[in-house]
Parts: structure tokens; sequence; C-alpha cells
DNA sequence: TCCTGTATTATTGTATACAATTATTGCCTA
DNA sequence: TAGGCAATAATTGTATACAATAATACAGGA
């Protein structure tokens, strides 16, 4: 939680926003424990508007709230992140195709923008931040393709995905996925709706296939916690 | 708001889900408000815990939360009517076609009480009831599918629908759907994938042609509202 | 030492008081 | 009478106090 900054009022938005970003960063580790009378001195209000912030965060997946036990930075199981990326399969290609129909030279140059960006943060030794931008390109396309209700769920299965990537990514310093963002782009320049549907179908099979999801002992449950449910 | 009962120590979730049963039904009516201390007052516990439940409404996109003015009944645009059946077709048809292969004879079971409670509350003239057990029977077969990830989010597009029924449906008394529902039963029991899917499909773009979702003047907005925005 | 039950502490859940904002009413004036 | 302004009321937003629950520490006995 090193980059949070407080100011004089801060709203329930800014503080899911500012925690979200922690955990897409993974500077927040799924399993990590989010105490609320700690985030409301970090961010100078009171747990009223810090309860609401978490809550926000439970709904999108990033966190479990266990009643009575506090908010916890969710840990996806194994069927989970299946589940996780068969509903990215169902919606992202086709909006992909929808978007390239209306992709305007802006959208062009922010998506370049996007991808620069990412190499930057890559550069510099910011891994997270470079996944955190990767995704955010996911939800640029959804929101070119002017598909506000698939853009909020493909928000929350980013978001998922981030997570699911914490705990199942294969290598850690894989060089990854730039390629297909630029191949994406290129599509969606032309107007090639099949295109990008095709690639956007491929790139997230590649991104799954990068995974490591066979059966194992649910990660790193602890002995305490297993008895405990 | 009649059917409503109070108890001791009600939860949030059980006001989240006697309010929701309230809209799918129509008995809370797109555009009406609920105020914090009505509804804290029927059910019997503080702001606190209703605040609790409204948000999570508002989240499912049942309500819309207007800062400093309160929680009313959500009143889908036309796009956000489109953009929810889009969704759905992206999402059933597929789901309709993992179930057939896990259908289970309790499964059927089940499946054909429900349509016939549905036909019961079509008989006792309670439309709203059959509206309602209509959208869980959708749930229905995202859960028998076991896909729970996309059963949350058709939890919302089912909501969703709903309001788009109650603004948005052409004749007030179509004997409807019965049908589709019979005949998607007869292909999950047979183990019939394509079937099934095709037959989603087909039950999708039967409803979404019996709504009027042509462009107007964004259905009954009061003068006043109007020039508040 | 290890287990178990108990006392203590820490943390979340709920209610309530107060502040901030918005809606309403009534009055005054043109 | 219509419009605007001010005062009042109604409602939501936030902080805080207290209650309920869970986690921890500790003591006693086998």
């Amino acid at each position: 939680m090193s980059s949070i900054t407080k100011s004089k009022s801060v709203t329930a938005e800014e503080i899911t926003a500012q925690l979200s970003d922690a955990v897409h960063e993974h500077r927040l580790k799924p399993g990590a424990k989010l105490r609320e009378d700690e985030v409301s001195d970090v961010f100078g209000v009171s747990r009223t508007v810090v309860r609401q912030a978490l809550r926000a965060m439970a709904f999108e997946g990033l966190l479990a709230i266990e009643k009575n036990r506090g908010a916890f930075v969710a840990k996806p199981t194994l069927k989970e992140a299946h589940e996780v990326f068969q509903a990215r399969a169902l919606l992202e290609p086709s909006t992909a195709r929808a978007a390239a129909e209306r992709t305007t030279p802006e959208d062009i140059a922010l998506l370049e923008r996007h991808i620069s960006e990412e190499h930057d943060a890559l550069d510099k030794g910011k891994p997270g931040l470079a996944l955190k931008l990767s995704g955010d390109f996911h939800l640029e396309i959804a929101r070119i393709a002017d598909q506000q209700t698939i853009e909020q769920f493909l928000k929350q299965l980013v978001s998922r995905s981030s997570l699911v990537i914490a705990l199942y990514w294969k290598r850690r310093n894989a060089l990854c996925e730039s390629n297909a963002h630029h191949a994406l782009v290129d599509a969606l320049r032309n107007h090639n709706g099949s295109s990008a549907e095709d690639l956007m179908k491929g790139h997230l099979l590649d991104i799954y296939s990068q995974l490591d999801l066979r059966e194992s002992d649910e990660g790193s449950t602890s002995l305490k916690e297993a008895l405990r449910r």
C-alpha cells in the first residue's frame, strides 16, 4: 500500500479504485486481509465509507468478505479460474468483432499509447503495472464496441483474471502478449471484424494455456484455514 | 410492498431478496423510490443494513442510486435493453449446450415443477410471479451447466430483463413462452446439446422480438424528472 | 508437553447521532 | 398570478458508540 495518497475527503469510489489497482498490480496478494480500521486510518475516513469500498470490491470478485472475519483478497479456485476464461471466451471475441466496425483513429491512438505504456512498465521492472495495463487494453475494446453491459462484466472478469494469474501463472518472467495486442490493433484499424474476432479468440487461448490449471491442493491453503470450514 | 414480512432480526440478504422479488414481480415499478428509513421501518432494522441491501441491488442493476437523492428502481434505456439481450444471446445458448451434457433426472423434475408453477401463477392471475419464475428457469439452466460465473452474470441480466419487460413489453396479456421452455427441457433430457443451444437462441430472439424497442421519448419520464437532468 | 477451557483482546456488525444536501413550503415582489 | 428567494422540512452521507462475534493468550490438569 505504498503509493496510496491521502487527501482531505476521500470517496468510497477512490478507495475502491486505489485498492483495486493494488490488487491488480499484485501489491496486495490473494489471501491478504484488509482490516477496516487500518484502511480507514490510511485514507482518513470512517469505517462506514471503507465498508462501502470493500463491499463494492467484493461484488467485483476482488475480495471475499467472510462474516465476522473480514475482507480478504480473493483466491479463485481452479474451477473459478476455468470459468473466468470460459466466460471471456464467450464475450470477448464477438465484442472485438463489433469493435472493429466502430474503431476510430482516436481509438487506435489510444490503444497504441496503451501498448507502449505497457512496454515501458515492463522495461522499468514493473510487471504488475504492465499486467494491469494489459487488462485495461481488453476493457478498452469493449468500450470501443460501445457495449457497456459487456464492458461491466468484462471488468469483473479481467479483475478475476488478474488474481488467477497471480495464483496460477507458470513462469514469472514471460515476455508474453504484446504481439497479440499489436495484431489486434491492426485488425481494428482495418475494420477487419472477423480477423479481430479470431485474434482475440487465439489471444485468450494463449493466455489460458500459459496458466498451470492442473488439479492440485488448491494453492497454499493452510491446515488451519482448511479446518475452519 | 404488501407481502413483505418482518421478523426479529432481518439480514441485508433477506431484504435484498424480498425487494428483488418485488421488483421482478413488478410490484415495485421502474422509477419507484425506496427511502431508507421507510424500508428500515418495514423490516425493523437500522438504515445501516438497509443501505447494504440497496447497494447490493444497485450492483445487480436493479436500482440506480443517485448521490444525495436516493435509490430508485432502475429504468433501463433502449440501449441498455438491447445490450442486455445481446449479452444473453452470447452467454445462454452455449450454456444450454453445456447443461445438456450434465442434466440429471432430478434437474428435469425440478425444471418441470418450475414450468407448472409458472402455469399456475398465470392461471391465478399473477403474471408478475410467472415472469419471475420464468427468469429463474433460465438461471436454473446455468446452474445445471455448473457455471457459477456465468450464472452470476445471468442473474444480473435476468433482473434487468425483468425491468426491460416492464418498460417495453408490447402486449400485456401474451400467453408467451411456455412451449419454448418445454422444448428446452426435452432437449436437456435427451442430452441433445446442439438442440438445446438452438432452442435457447430462438427463445431469446422470440422474447426480444416481442419487445417494443423502437426509438421513443424514453418511456414515461415525467416532465419534472425530465427537466432535472 | 500437549490439550482444553476460560479470560482477554481484537475486529467486525449494527444502531444512532449529527452533518451535508436536497426538496418543499410560504412569502414577497413585480 | 408567476417567479424567485428564504426558511423549513425531509432525506441522504458520514462518523462514532456500542454490541456481537471471532481470534488470541493464558492458566490448569492430564
